[in-house]
DNA sequence: TCAAAGCATTAATCTAGATTAAGATTTCGG
DNA sequence: CCGAAATCTTAATCTAGATTAATGCTTTGA
């Protein structure tokens, strides 16, 4: 499993994606230009290291996949409260919560630790 | 000029992405889903359709340019303030700000329309 | 040319979630 | 097994941005 994430001005880390087992991770910062994320592995790990510019070698649908997760995320970013995007979350990847610190899901859900366990408590309607 | 776009539960558009001239515009929903964003054309435009099931034929590196593009909303919507992501807009889209009218940006960048107002007037530090 | 509708701005409140600060609970090296 | 450090929770305040509402400013079309 892995991480990647990034570092703003306050030093603050926000995660961007998780990674389980065969999922590609990168960073998709234009070439030539500094990349963004740090990624570091959350459990022992196996990766398959693919070089920059070798993109073509990567299947069309894991591409499109992540296209989808990603156009999910920032819908999800602009439309749902903290409560609607964690239940969302549990839904989704059920399989990730047992395997990551809550401080890490409420990162990746855009929100504090302390805010998650407050909407932990909460009944879901 | 298109733009595509969410209604969320309580009827509140959210606009998900512009596309000027020779810019992809897809809802990356998986196929046999049913599709989340609508589209429309927010100024007399010519549109090459391409089939679902083809994006194949689409190039890879306007694929990788949304992939970066998306990566770097995300990112945006997680670690920046209204104020901030303004001037990040204005300054990597100055043509769009000229064609778009001011709800529309406001939507984009997750915002209303009276707190864009608002960042306006702030001398920009 | 003028009324009506849509759009932008301003200002007064309100609220989800941040921040801060204590505890409580788990993890783990030695 | 024990103590220290990290993690999680709870609660009191604070704040960016939402909501509501009122006031002008453009369009537009009849």
């Amino acid at each position: 499993m892995l991480r990647s994430y990034v570092i703003d001005e306050k030093g603050k880390e926000h995660i961007f994606l998780f990674a389980p087992e065969n999922w590609v991770m990168t960073d998709s910062t234009a070439r030539n230009t500094p990349c963004k994320l740090f990624i570091d592995a959350i459990e022992n790990s196996e990766v398959y290291i693919l070089e920059k510019g070798k993109e073509d070698k990567i299947e069309l649908q894991k591409i499109l996949n992540r296209l989808e997760a990603l156009q999910n995320r920032v819908l999800m970013m602009m439309c749902s409260t903290a409560l609607e995007r964690y239940e969302h979350f549990i839904k989704t990847y059920p399989k990730i919560i047992q395997r990551v610190p809550q401080r890490m899901i409420a990162s990746y859900l855009g929100i504090t630790p302390e805010a998650l366990s407050k909407v932990k408590g909460k009944p879901k309607k």
